[in-house]
DNA sequence: GCCGTTTTCGGCCCGACTGTTTTCAGTCG
């Protein structure tokens, strides 16, 4: 995706919210909202387009066509500095306190002044909201907490710890007395890359044990709220998880409405209104006579709507529901199409496992191949050596003639390499045809200026004995940015020469990122889904790889380890 | 501000919970 793109879709957005917190009309700020996330999920570079060709942007019209246009020209559009004027950036913030909203943070700043998170948490310590109409002693001290909450930062957490503590607490729900049924929903079920908060979907006549299950849970430090279908808690790690309980009838209906995404979930009601239905967690109903007509299953729900069903890490309002509606969704990977891990460590460079730990586990995994790929010597703290990697040639070409043990898992000897500076790897060509495969990823100098850095990938492509680019961005989310290169250049050379993108699937890594998945894809990149496993545990990550890998729409066919041997070893030769 | 298998104007997804007020607005998902 063009940065170009993101750019203009954060000032998009950032008009929205303040369009919103001016008390302007609500249906507006909805629309540069939408406009924002058409334009940030937008394949070609809107910088480069004219006006007419903007237009053709889902929810770009000829008003926010030509503020788009404005943006490539300046870096911004008047009227969103008309807002940026008269409210500051901060009042903006503070609706990213827990319970606060615009309508109150307009009313905090128009009569009291208050125009930052710090400012409100000294006005409230001051008794100031005392007498303003609408705010309480309960509104002030939820206040306080929100703030403090918002300071304690990292309000999104990894996809291994969300997957956690959500399968804790359907155990513990699970248990209770008249559940029927239990499923994790939301931005965990979309295989999100990070998740705000857990929601858990029960199903049961009553609802109140359930309740009390999830309140009493050990790990629960607060209730936020609760009711006969709702209650959240939030753990002692701050994160949030609601659970909701809906009669078994109505199951599919709710498990669609709380999967979302909230875009999603807009335009398919939308679609619903369009046909006179009405769609809510409860089932589609006639509009006019308010008549159930489905409810059981997500598959009815869409197939009423004249659509296939959708997979959840579709489900972000980025064409799916076009595609279901003509029967042209994609088959996506699913984790029983990989057929092997091209992309793992051992205690020989800094993994935790000895080889043969490592072999075992991917032979009980039931993989059909499986690749070692240590570091090589130009990371010098891993200590490699030629005389080593050779060593553990030999020990994995021994392995793999130790029958019956290891007959159904074929080893593959690799190496990660390190792209240096100038695109150079660590061995020169005779020593690397020794190799199955050779993935190569970038370890430093991440802060080179896009030309150079473009160079140094593409010449690290061009490279006949590097197979795949491991964690392309070699960004970690929430703690370092993505390397600016020219990925529409990357996706070209990779494409070009037989080289695959990996999808690390580390949860703090995840890259490449979804979001770029679907154009390397459609510039005919291939895939490596790969662990990146430095320990016997971590083997278990492809599994987030492959829903990185649903978000960027890809099928089997786009990914190489699942490709039968023969033709992933061709695809290894690289023409060679 | 956008959009049309009712429409070029008049709509725009829907419901639960909370707090404050006393019938409802604001917030959230």
């Amino acid at each position: 995706m063009p940065t170009a793109n993101q750019t203009a879709a954060a000032l998009l957005d950032e008009y929205a919210d303040l369009v919103l917190l001016t008390g302007g009309d609500p249906f507006r700020a909805r629309v540069y909202a939408k406009a924002a996330r058409a334009v940030g999920a937008y394949q070609h570079d809107v910088s480069q387009l004219a006006p007419g060709s903007l237009v053709q942007i889902a929810g770009v019209g000829k008003s926010i066509a030509a503020k788009l246009a404005e943006i490539a020209a300046t870096g911004t559009f008047s009227e969103l500095e008309d807002l940026r004027a008269d409210i500051p950036d901060g009042v903006r913030l503070m609706t990213r306190i827990p319970a606060l909203g615009p309508r109150r943070a307009l009313q905090l700043y128009r009569e009291l002044r208050v125009s930052s998170p710090e400012q409100l948490k000294t006005a409230i310590e001051a008794g100031q909201l005392d007498n303003l109409r609408g705010f309480g002693a309960k509104s002030a001290g939820k206040l306080l907490r929100g703030i403090e909450l918002l300071e304690s930062a990292g309000d999104r957490v990894l996809l291994h710890v969300a997957t956690q503590t959500a399968e804790s607490v359907s155990t513990a729900v699970a248990a209770a007395a008249g559940c029927l049924r239990i499923d994790t929903a939301g931005s965990l079920r979309r295989g999100a890359e990070t998740v705000g908060d857990i929601d858990v979907l029960a199903a049961a006549q009553d609802s109140a044990p359930l309740m009390t299950a999830l309140t009493r849970l050990p790990e629960s430090a607060e209730v936020i709220g609760s009711g006969p279908t709702k209650t959240s808690i939030r753990t002692r790690t701050g994160l949030r998880v609601d659970l909701r309980v809906v009669p078994l009838d109505c199951w599919g209906a709710a498990l669609q409405y709380f999967t979302g995404s909230r875009a999603h979930n807009v335009a398919v009601r939308e679609l619903a209104v369009r046909k006179k239905l009405k769609l809510s967690e409860y089932g589609l109903f006639d509009a006019e006579s308010g008549m159930l007509i489905v409810s059981r299953t997500e598959e009815e729900v869409y197939r009423r709507l004249g659509m296939d069903w959708i997979p959840p890490t579709l489900r972000e309002d980025t064409g799916e529901i076009t595609a279901a509606q003509r029967g042209e969704l994609p088959v996506l990977v699913s984790p029983g199409d990989i057929r092997g891990d091209l992309h793992t460590h051992t205690d020989l460079t800094d993994g935790t496992a000895p080889l043969e730990d490592m072999v075992t586990a991917a032979a009980a995994r039931g993989y059909q191949y499986y690749a070692v790929t240590d570091h090589a010597p130009d990371l010098v703290m891993q200590r490699m050596t030629d005389e080593k990697m050779l060593a553990q040639r030999d020990q994995v070409r021994a392995l793999r003639d130790r029958v019956p043990d290891f007959a159904t898992v074929t080893l593959l000897h690799g190496t990660e390499l390190n792209i240096g500076p100038d695109g150079g790897v660590d061995w020169p060509a005779d020593f690397l045809a020794g190799f199955d495969i050779c993935v190569a990823s970038v370890h430093s100098h991440f802060d080179q200026p896009r030309s150079h850095m473009t160079r140094r990938f593409i010449a690290a492509c061009e490279n006949p004995h590097v197979n795949v680019i491991g964690h392309p961005l070699t960004r970690k989310i929430g703690r370092r940015p993505p390397v600016d290169v020219d990925l529409a250049e990357l996706f070209r050379a990779c494409a070009r020469t037989g080289t695959a993108l990996e999808i690390n699937s580390h949860p703090a890594r995840l890259d490449l990122p979804s979001a770029h998945i679907r154009a390397a894809r459609d510039a005919g990149v291939t895939f490596a889904i790969d662990s990146d496993a430095h320990s016997l545990r971590d083997l278990d990550y492809l599994r987030y790889g492959v829903l990185t890998g649903q978000r960027g729409w890809l099928t089997a066919e786009d990914v190489i380890n699942t490709w039968p041997l023969d033709r992933l070893r061709q695809f290894l030769r690289k023409g060679r």
